[in-house]
DNA sequence: CTGTTCTCCTGTAAGC
DNA sequence: TGCTTACAGGAGAACA
C-alpha cells in the first residue's frame, strides 16, 4: 500500500520516463476510476493532444501537470504505473491507458480498482476535497512543533487514527504510523490530548524519521526502475513492528501484539508503548 | 462541529 | 478437496 514515500518515489520515476511526452489518446476500462466532475469520455477528449509538463505531489496525490489541466492521481491501496510500448499486451487490472505520442503507453493498474484520477483545470488542484484540508508535509522546514502539540491538545480521538486522517500532517499510512509510534513509545490508543509535550516532541521527530528514511530508501532503487512505477510499494525499509505480530520486540524482546484500531490492524509492543503512564 | 462506521474492490489465506 | 468467510485498508460519504 503506497504512503508517501513510495508516491514519492513513483512521483520521480514518472517524472523521469514520461515528462515532456504528448498524450495521442486516451483509453478508460473502468469508469470509476475517473472521479470529480469531469466523467471519463471528457477525460479522454480533453486529455488527447495534451503534453505532460511534469509531475508534484501533495501528501499521498501525485499530481500531474498539463498545459491547461491538472490530473489528481490517488493510488490508493493497490494503484500503479507503467510505462510499456504500445504493442505489448495489456495486463489484467489495467485501467487507464494514456497513450503517448512516441510509441509508449502510460498505463494505470490497480486491483481492487481503489485508485481515483481527477481532471481540474490548472491551478484548481490545490482547492480540490482532499488536498486542501491536509496538513503539513512531514519535514523539519513544514511540520511545525509547537502547531502540532497545539493541534493535538484539542483532539479527543485515538492517537493513531487521527494521524491516519491526514489533516494534522500528511503521508502516514498504517504502516508508517505504526511505525512512528512504536519509535516514539507511544500507545496506538493514547488520547491525543493527553500526550506530554515531550511525547508529542519525540512523535514528531518520529514522525519525520521514519517517512524521511523511506523517501531516501526510495530514491535510491529507483535508479534501477525501467517501467515499473507501482512495485515501489513493495519496498519496506526495515520495519519494526508492521506485520511483525508474534516477533520479539528489537528493543524489549516482548512479542509484538496486533490488534484493531479504527478497523485497521494495529501492531505495537506491549511493553515499550504503555496506555498508562504509571504502568 | 466532532468522531465513528460503512463502502468501494479483488486476491489470498484461513477455516470447516 | 472444495466451498465459505475473513482480511487487507485510503479516503470520502453517511451517520450518530
Amino acid at each position: 500500500m503506497p504512503e508517501l514515500p513510495e508516491v514519492e518515489t513513483v512521483r520521480k520515476g514518472l517524472e523521469k520516463l514520461v515528462s515532456g511526452a504528448s498524450i495521442k489518446s486516451v483509453d478508460v476500462y473502468w469508469d470509476r476510476i475517473i472521479s470529480g466532475s469531469i466523467a471519463s469520455s471528457e477525460f479522454k477528449q480533453l486529455l488527447t493532444g495534451e503534453k505532460i509538463i511534469g509531475f508534484d505531489r501533495r501528501g499521498k496525490y501525485i499530481i500531474f501537470h498539463f498545459r491547461q489541466w491538472a490530473m489528481v492521481s490517488h493510488l490508493r491501496m493497490e494503484g500503479k504505473y507503467e510505462v510499456e510500448d504500445s504493442s505489448k499486451p495489456l495486463k489484467k487490472h489495467t485501467h487507464v491507458v494514456f497513450h503517448l505520442a512516441d510509441g509508449r503507453d502510460l498505463r494505470y493498474l490497480d486491483v481492487r480498482k481503489f485508485g481515483r484520477m481527477t481532471l481540474v483545470p490548472l491551478g484548481e488542484e490545490i482547492s480540490m476535497t482532499g488536498i486542501r484540508l491536509l496538513g503539513p508535509e512531514p519535514t523539519e522546514e513544514t511540520f511545525d512543533e509547537t502547531t502540532f502539540y497545539n493541534n493535538l491538545q484539542t483532539k479527543k480521538r485515538a492517537i493513531k487514527p487521527l494521524l491516519l486522517d491526514q489533516k494534522i500532517v500528511a503521508g502516514l499510512g498504517n504502516i508508517y504510523v505504526d511505525e512512528a509510534l512504536f519509535l516514539a513509545k507511544i500507545h496506538p490508543l493514547r488520547i491525543a490530548n493527553s500526550l506530554k509535550k515531550d511525547e508529542v516532541s519525540q512523535l514528531h521527530k518520529a514522525i519525520i524519521k521514519v517517512l524521511g528514511d523511506a523517501v531516501e530508501a526510495g530514491g535510491t532503487t529507483i535508479r534501477s526502475y525501467q517501467n515499473a512505477l507501482g512495485e515501489a510499494g513493495t519496498f519496506q525499509v526495515n520495519l519494526s513492528v508492521y506485520g511483525k505480530k508474534g516477533i520479539p520486540c528489537i528493543h524489549c524482546g516482548t512479542p509484538i501484539e496486533k490488534i484493531k484500531v479504527a478497523q485497521r490492524g494495529t501492531h505495537f509492543c506491549s511493553k515499550c508503548q504503555r496506555l498508562a503512564a504509571d504502568q
